[in-house]
DNA sequence: TCGACCATGTAAACTGTTACATGATTGT
DNA sequence: ACAATCATGTAACAGTTTACATGGTCGA
C-alpha cells in the first residue's frame, strides 16, 4: 500500500540506535521489527541512497576479509531531527489491517460450509505458532519482565503482539468449538 | 503493498451476492468490508473494466432519470469459478499488519519519555471510537446474535474485530495506568 | 570444496493513493 | 437555486514485491 514513507523512519530509527549496513537493516525485518512491518532489500538499498543524498544518513566503507566492502550507515544530526519530528507527529488514522483470511471468511455465508473448518484450523495453527514465537522472543529479550530502563517501547509492542495473538487464538478456538 | 490481487476477489465476492455498480462497490468500503480492506474508486473502476475483459463479470447499462447511465455489473459463471477457487486456496501467510503508531512506539526507549502519554491517549481515543462503532454495527446488523442463516462469516469477522479492539483498548489503558 | 550466509545492487510489474475532471439527480 | 450525493473516469505519483544479477566470506 502506498503509505507515508514509514520505511524511511524505520531506517532512521534503527540507525539512531547504532550504525548498520543495508544487509543488517534488511535482517532486522526478519525478527524484531518484522512483527510490525515488512520490507525487502530491493526497497531498502535504494532508499538508503536517497536518504544519504538528502543528508539524513552517511556511510563509511568497511572491508571484511580480503575485499568485501560493506557500507556502514550512520544517522546525521539532520536525520535525528527528522526522526524526532516524526515521533512528535500525531498518528490520527487507523488503517484497516488487511488480513486475507478475514477477507475469505467474509464471503462464507453458511455456518455449514465445509470449507469453514479447514480454514479455521489452518489459521489456528498459524496463530498458535506466531503466539509461541512471540512468547519466546519475550523470554529471550526481556525475560518476561518489564525493562527497568531502555527498550520500553519494544517491550510494550511485544506485549501487545502477544495479547493480540492470544485473542486471535481464543476467538478461532471458540468458533471451531461452536461448529459442531 | 503489492498483494495478490485481493481486491479482485473482493469485487467478485460482492458481485456474487448481488449485481452492483462501481459506485456501490466503492461505497461498500465505507462500511462493511471497510473494516478489513480499503480501496478507492480510482482503483475500482479500472479493475472492473479489466475483470470484464477477462470475462469474470459483465455489465448492463441502467438509466436513472433522464440520461444518467450506470453500469450494473454482475458476475459470470467464470467469475464464480475463480471466486470459488480463491476461497478454496489455503492462506498460509500471516502478513505483518502495518500500524504506524506501533512503529513509533518501538522507537520510544524510556518509560519516562514525555511523548509516551499523549501518544497512548491519542490511540486510546481512536480505538475506543472504533470499538463503539463496531458495537453499533453488530447491533444494527445482527442484533448481537449469531445469525441462524446467512452472513455467518460476516458475523464472525465483526465479532473478531470487536474482540481485537477490546484487547487494544485494554492494553492501552493498562499501559497508561502503569505510567504513574 | 562446497554450502550457507554475507553483501549489494537493478528492473519490471503490480498495488495503492491523491489529484484532476466531468456531469446528473434528488431533496430542500 | 443550491447542496449533497450519485456516477464514472484518467493521470501522476508513491510504495511494494518478485525476479534478475553478481560476487565475497566462513566454517565444516
Amino acid at each position: 500500500m502506498a503509505q507515508k514513507n514509514n520505511l524511511k523512519y524505520i531506517l532512521l530509527g534503527l540507525l539512531n540506535e547504532q550504525s548498520l549496513t543495508g544487509y543488517d537493516l534488511t535482517k532486522a525485518f526478519d525478527s524484531d521489527i518484522g512483527e510490525f512491518w515488512s520490507a525487502n532489500h530491493s526497497q531498502i538499498y535504494p532508499l538508503l541512497k536517497k536518504l544519504e543524498l538528502d543528508g539524513l544518513i552517511a556511510h563509511e566503507l568497511v572491508t571484511t576479509g580480503e575485499k568485501l566492502e560493506k557500507k556502514l550507515y550512520s544517522i546525521t544530526s539532520t536525520g535525528v531531527d527528522e526522526l524526532t519530528t516524526w515521533l512528535h507527529t500525531p498518528t490520527p488514522d487507523l488503517n484497516a489491517n488487511k488480513d486475507e483470511f478475514i477477507l475469505k471468511l467474509y464471503f462464507i455465508d453458511q455456518k455449514s460450509d465445509p470449507l469453514l473448518r479447514p480454514m479455521l484450523t489452518e489459521q489456528l495453527t498459524l496463530h498458535t505458532n506466531k503466539y509461541l514465537h512471540l512468547q519466546t522472543q519475550m523470554k529471550n529479550k526481556f525475560n518476561n519482565q518489564m525493562p527497568s530502563s531502555n527498550n520500553y517501547g519494544h517491550f510494550l509492542i511485544l506485549e501487545h503482539a502477544i495479547l493480540r495473538e492470544q485473542e486471535y487464538k481464543n476467538w478461532l478456538e471458540k468458533v471451531i468449538d461452536n461448529l459442531d
